[in-house]
RNA sequence: GCAGGUGUCGCCAAGUGGUUAAGGCCCUGGGUUGUGGCUCCAGUACCGCGGGUUCGAUUCCCGUCAUCUGCCCCA
């Protein structure tokens, strides 16, 4: 067989440093929801077809273009997870943990998969993580959610960032809005984009994130969103705002701003990075309420809030920088009948939480060196003529010990 | 699904319609040193795949595949 060049397309091997930043990440998160009392789910990374297509519609691109949708040997329709907010909510509920303490606030990371074109920052499997917050219907849970993903982007040191929020109100008034906004788009026809021409028809409000400015310059004409608005979702989106500033929290309302899935009311919201090396792919953390999709999976009405972060665009513009290395390598000047000894040491030092890596094959002991260089060990044992020799490599200062137990004592 | 770019060793990268396809890095083995990081020697490519043009193609053409970028859409 010939050597493979590359991986299935859309995917990516993720080789140290970036699986150690992968961690890091993950660690970093995991700290920053549990001081908020989250707790970790790790739902299934495949589930019944019917869940996906429930949760975000018929009529979603997700599930018309984008699902990996296989049958089992008993013929049963599955689905690879191409998010985690539906699995989250299956598993609320098949766990009953809607008999539990409210509200029930979860965080989850993993892989979900999406049969898509893959660019910048887009992958077809791509790892998210995520937090999911049931029955609490109000807006601090809101802020709180939204503070933790910032939380978390300034621990990673991420600069440039623009917070994105708007309402698309309840059920009912989005339906009347998309209508309105539908003839408007059907008045102008001939003058807008063909993109738009069919986003009239099936996601009206997307038209009015279009990059053509033609077609900005006319939709500032159009009917806004908030004026359609009831009192209630108003009041909610008022209340958000207010908190956001009283904490001085920069953001911008994007009166524009829809998620590609069908469950959301009320607020929505995006983190978005300047940085250009995402670029157009630069929405780094996305989400929102969704009142409903509890109810949709009969469960009682339970209002819910969440959002997800995409792993891999986050790691891009991080900047972080781990390099792994080694505590000690032990150098045998000795022959491999004194392996054992190597051994025992190594052992010994491991169990002390020491990083320890030694010469498996005979290598010379100036190839002992140059490993021990490579594995950017900071210091090297060398076990010579009886005696064992430290030596910092950082600073070229070194020490003569007796036997291991002497230089383990030196050590701690 | 649509549009454009690219495809020479693990990585980077010269090059030509015609004898053995540069070089650098990395890797492996060895010499020197001998508590290394210098240096020296050696080794590793049927030029993505298939077809065509041609006396002859890695170099020209077509197809295909892969990859990258953009659109749609999305984290």
């Amino acid at each position: 067989m010939q050597r493979p060049q590359n991986p299935p397309r859309g995917t990516i091997d993720l080789l140290s440093p970036e699986s150690l930043s992968c961690r890091y990440i993950e660690n970093l998160a995991q700290r920053i929801f549990e001081s908020a009392g989250f707790q970790e789910v790790k739902t299934p990374i495949f589930e019944a077809t019917e869940i996906f297509v429930r949760a975000a519609g018929e009529a979603s691109d997700i599930v018309n273009k984008e699902m990996y949708t296989f049958e089992d040997r008993s013929g049963r329709s599955l689905t690879l997870r191409p998010e985690g907010t539906a699995g989250v909510v299956r598993a609320y509920l098949t766990n009953g943990l809607d008999r539990k303490t409210k509200p029930v606030k979860l965080w989850y990371s993993g892989e979900m998969f999406r049969y898509e074109r893959s660019q910048v920052g887009r992958y077809r499997q791509f790892r998210q993580i995520g937090v999911e917050i049931f029955a609490s219907g109000g807006v601090l849970i809101e802020f709180e959610a939204i503070t933790l993903a910032l939380k978390l982007f300034q621990e990673l040191k991420i600069k440039d960032l623009v917070l994105e929020i708007n309402s698309v109100g309840d059920f009912e008034s989005r339906k009347i809005y998309q209508e309105v906004l539908r003839s408007f788009l059907k008045e102008h026809e001939n003058k807008i984009c063909p993109d738009c021409q069919k986003r009239s028809e099936s996601n009206p409000i997307r038209a009015l994130d279009c990059k053509i400015p033609e077609d900005q310059e006319l939709y500032k004409q159009a009917p806004k969103i908030k004026d359609y608005l009831n009192n209630e979702s108003l009041e909610h989106h008022k209340q958000l705002i207010k908190l956001l500033e009283d904490f001085n929290i920069n953001y911008i309302w994007n009166e524009s701003l829809v998620r590609g899935l069908d469950y959301y009311n009320n607020t929505v919201f995006e983190i978005k990075t300047n940085n250009k090396t995402l670029a157009n792919q630069n929405t780094i953390c996305a989400g929102g309420r969704y009142d409903s999709l509890v109810k949709d999976f009969g469960g009682d009405n339970t209002p819910a809030f969440g959002w997800a972060l995409g792993l891999e665009r986050v790691m891009q513009i991080a900047e972080i920088n781990l390099k792994q290395n080694i505590d000690f390598f032990l150098i045998n000047e000795l022959g491999q009948e004194n392996i054992i000894e190597i051994i025992s040491l190594a052992n010994k030092l491991r169990n002390l939480k020491f990083k320890i890596c030694f010469d498996y094959d005979n290598k010379s002991p100036n190839k002992q060196f140059e490993l021990a260089k490579k594995l950017n060990a900071e210091k090297i044992i060398i076990f010579k003529e009886g005696k064992l020799i430290l030596k910092d490599l950082l600073n070229e200062k070194q020490f003569v010990f007796e036997n291991s137990e002497e230089l383990i004592k030196n050590i701690i």
